[in-house]
DNA sequence: AATGAATGAGTGTTCATTCAT
DNA sequence: GATGAATGAACACTCATTCAT
């Protein structure tokens, strides 16, 4: 049975190579090489180029949504949630560098693909904040600016990571990038 | 139509659908169809379609960067500073989104190619938090981590406005963005 | 139309074409259509046209000079070889005059590609005068001139049968030739 | 008076380039630049790069044919014309190898191009030939074989010289080409 | 079911020629 | 008269997609 594994090693070339060189920068022929296949058995797995690019992008960007709003849920208080998300953020990173930095890219052009309704990462922080709010844990604050500057304090150290402006693992970042996250939302509901 | 600012207009047009669709989703007859002017046109001001996405990414960071670096200095201390600077990354979102999501957009292929010895705004910043922690202004803190956080308020909130999430002017956010961006640094100087 | 013999297609029109227009007054699209093959199709052969006019060339470069070292090492002596030679260049003529012609014009190109070991015409033919000289069957001479001479008597024949200043079969003519090419080589041996 | 020289620069120019390059390796705005002129001023002087390559084809191959023409005329027998006209091959090509590879090259195209009734090298020692058998200096022989061969002689030797199998001025090689060209003529005229 | 040769539209780029200045 | 920026029709080449085997 050969076939076994085709869509996973089709899925896992076209991450890395779609984290290293961008969507546009990487041909099916690139991808059937990697992955060790032919062009055409790709087709069978997927229609296009898009829509593997939009399924690897929606399937990662969706299931990190879901696992963040898990997460979240399994803890007790505001801090705790956002605690906890950081050290998510930061292990899928250390995990996985090359689909951290394939979400990164690929959402400029995805993102707009991804419904409303699905379990985003961004849903799951505003979440946290609207609960957070709601529980009188945090003040009144726009939780869209909140989310953004949790997660602005955790995706940009990841992309200086990448850019090599940061050494090491994320992780051992995670407790204070937790601070500075829950330090910022509680700046922004102070009164201007 | 001789004469009349080919390269103004090849620039703008440039940018504005860079940003729209990316570096590879716009083909060079669009930018001349969109710019009003030929193709051939083109190659007298950039040799190639390459050379005229890396100057225009590269001009526009450095000059931001250089205009960072200016403002901050021209403030007397730390908090100051990052005002000004967090001001300004606002008032050029406002001022000209197309420009800034296409430095946004553009980063992942194009930072690279940027010398290590250039302004850059990141350079800026991490320069102003030095600063800080030179003046006993902020604890001690790693400048890249610090750096990576007030950008990461400002940039994922920029994003988020892009993305539909957020709307209004952003400059009317600048006063909270930088309250969350000094309390993140000064949070992540903290004992862990 | 699949399968059926897309490289000969290729090669024979291309030869055709460029030994009427000139490899540069040639475009893959004229060798695709006058081989009923898609462009594309073209490339999966040749990785460019440069390379396909210079594998012809050095393919029927090579292979002209190694027939012309065989016949010339089948014969007793020089005059012999010399005949034999002279007989073969005006076979190979009457046979694909267009072959002919494309390695007269795209000499002035790829000739510089054809690395020294290679066994070219000139070489086969400066190898008999050689091996004519040790024997004493020819006086001291230039074996680089008097090849220079023998091709030349036979080349410029040709040339001028493409010109449409010679008529019929140069094959009929391959006698004369001979005569003219073994007197001539002589004649440069007579004291200056 | 700054365009005094402006045609002459361009014929010069253009004539180095396309021996060193062919015809269509060398652009309108190379001659140009070469030249040191504007690209508009040389369509002052010629309507198309075609035409520049026409003239100057004609106009040396032309001058050539009536300088041998003059030179044949001016001597008493065969031999001496012959020998006058190889030697003046020879100094020509010493002393502009570019234009005489111009030539070489060229020939393939502009060849057709030239008028029947012009005077051509080839025209020039035919007649020489014609003139010979009719004084009964060579026997009966195809005048159009017998000038390709003394041609020939000449010819390739002056390729083998660019093509950098030969060394040396091929002026000294004048009177040996001579005594080769003349025997090849005497050959042909042999029974076979 | 799998292959990979073939397709053909589309790309970035060049360049002979024109023409406003 | 001279300039060189602008034009626009080519060009060589790429690549997502199809389909005969």
């Amino acid at each position: 049975m050969r076939a076994a594994g085709v869509k996973a090693k089709v899925d896992r070339a076209a991450t890395v190579l779609f984290a290293a060189h961008g969507i546009d920068g990487v041909s099916i022929a690139d991808i059937a090489a990697a992955a060790g296949v032919s062009q055409g058995a790709l087709y069978r797995h997927y229609r296009s180029k898009v829509e593997l690019a939009a399924n690897l992008f929606a399937s990662a960007y969706r299931r990190t949504g879901a696992e963040l709003a898990a997460i979240s849920a399994a803890e007790p208080g505001f801090a705790a949630r956002i605690a906890a998300m950081v050290a998510h953020f930061c292990a899928l990173y250390d995990r996985d560098a090359a689909l951290f930095r394939f979400m990164l890219i690929a959402q400029h052009d995805l993102l707009p693909r991804i419904g409303d309704d699905d379990p985003t990462p961004a849903a799951a922080i505003e979440a946290a904040v609207t609960d957070g709010i709601a529980a009188g844990e945090i003040g009144p604050v726009d939780p869209a600016i909140a989310a953004a500057s949790i997660m602005g304090v955790v995706l940009q150290t990841a992309l200086f990571h990448i850019y090599g402006r940061i050494a090491g693992r994320l992780t051992a970042r995670a407790p204070a990038l937790t601070r500075a996250a829950i330090a910022a939302v509680a700046a922004l509901a102070l009164p201007g």
